[in-house]
DNA sequence: TCAATATGACATCATTGTTGTCATGTCTGA
DNA sequence: TCAGACATGACAACAATGATGTCATATTGA
């Protein structure tokens, strides 16, 4: 039943986001800011709006992310050269390695975590959350 | 890999509520209240901290949605026999109704969605995010 | 009984998603 | 080529909501 599977997303979304912050304190870094982190570090240099494609969220939102990352020295802008308006945004060495070390500990917390589920039920899962995703996707991009 | 699984976690809560808030503006309800609307519904009368204990939420927050609510005449108050002060937060028959329809309206988009996703599969995934659920809320909890 | 805790009520703040505007750069089709 | 449509950065304002603190009062357990 998807409307079971949905029910728990909130809260898991919630208190993912408390046990990252936490650890995000130190940094001076809010949970925004790690996504786009995150979005760069994986993907490249991107542009602000691809940056909002990616996680799903206005250009807006994500300009004052990158503006933040920018003033704490985690990320530059680029020339682009396919835009002359709309700059590349990169993470600087600095925020590359923060990330990095960020995403290690993230990583080590969640290696003990729903040790009985094997690693094929996580990819079934996977599966299940993307195909749904697609669609819920799909139906609140009709606004 | 959890990290994976946990990545696609925020943006679908996101799109969940842009979803189910723009069914529920006709309505001048708010995914706050809906989600206390829902508990109500399904386990019957509680009180303001029990709620929050079901949501992952303060109490006090979750005191502004049922106070919203108790405006709208969708929940009221009822004595509690177990305590004096803390009173039960119950639906109205009007809030009760009020839900039904919002549920039978998700339901019946859901049930278009992640059509190529067997009932054991969703089985599955709702199992595998069960368990990521708890120990990511026990290590929450850890505050 | 008395100290610790729980609860309602109220207040404040920070984060962040949403929306709107404007000037300017870019692109597409006539 | 050019004009209109669209994209982008910059800036602003707002709303929802999660987090936190305080205080008076009720409850509970030692």
């Amino acid at each position: 039943m998807l409307y079971d599977l949905l029910r728990p997303v909130r809260p898991l979304a919630l208190n993912s986001a408390r046990v990252v912050e936490t650890s995000l304190r130190s940094d001076d870094l809010t949970v925004g800011m790690r996504a786009v982190l995150e979005v760069l570090a994986e993907q490249g240099p991107l542009t602000v709006p691809v940056i909002g494609d990616r996680l799903d969220l206005a250009r807006q939102g994500i300009q004052r992310h990158v503006n933040d990352l920018i003033d704490r020295g985690l990320a530059e802008q680029r020339p682009n050269p396919a835009h002359r308006r709309s700059v590349l945004i990169a993470t600087t060495p600095a925020g590359a390695a923060l990330f990095e070390r960020i995403r290690a500990g993230e990583l080590a917390r969640l290696g003990t975590m729903a040790a009985e589920c094997g690693s094929a039920e996580i990819a079934t899962a996977l599966r299940v959350l993307a195909a749904l995703h697609r669609d819920i996707r799909a139906e609140a991009g009709r606004s």
